[in-house]
DNA sequence: CAGTTATATTTCCGTCAAGTTATATAATTA
DNA sequence: TAATTATATAACTTGACGGAAATATAACTG
């Protein structure tokens, strides 16, 4: 899944929703249709599309399917932000430079 | 500009391209569509977004109209995976420890 | 086995974003 | 001032996405 797919599927606030409330523990997709405001074709659409991004995985208890965050693609896209934490970092910098000047 | 609306921005890989090319230093319209392959009005329209977002900052010199970074923006979402950096850091310690064991 | 529960898939529709072409605006130059 | 250069905006088209409703599949229960 390349970096541009990935953006893409983030930009979709529900899927990062689900993603969020993966983070505390895995979830049937019944949870997840109670938890968000959307009906569950539109839960399992999104579930699919996160599938595919290997951003979760499903292991099956009787009729039920559990979801289960896999950060790990993430790190991918964390990565293009890298260069510009500079960017506020010195700003951040700067801050701190004149508070201090500001002391003396 | 909400967080919803700035992943929005960024998942359009020209917008991140043109913000790319923007870490350099600050290029006139002209530059970027050297630079990108998209009709000078596609480039025009991508930057009134970004300016929008405030992620890009105009001054004009002549006719030439010259865009700079402002990152700060980014900021906010970049803090939206910082939950999920634990993740893949967690993953990144477990190695190291089977690496270590493996070296008994 | 019939009915029920849980989830996935299909189909259809409306919306919206991104691209292009054409046009407008503004500054420069001959 | 007419022509040219640089950029922005408008108008239009098209494709893709997200949502709901309907249907299919699979597992459980009585």
């Amino acid at each position: 899944m390349n970096e541009d797919k990935l953006f893409e599927i983030l930009a979709e606030p529900n899927r990062r929703k689900i993603l969020d409330y993966l983070r505390a523990r895995e979830r049937s997709v019944g949870e997840l249709v109670a938890l968000l405001s959307l009906s569950q074709p539109g839960i399992s659409k999104h579930l699919r599309i996160l599938r595919q991004a290997e951003l979760v995985t499903v292991r099956k208890d009787a009729q039920q399917h559990l979801y289960r965050l896999n950060a790990e693609p993430l790190q991918g896209i964390h990565d293009w932000f890298e260069p510009y934490r500079q960017y506020w970092t010195n700003k951040l910098d700067d801050l701190e430079k004149q508070l201090d000047e500001e002391e003396q």
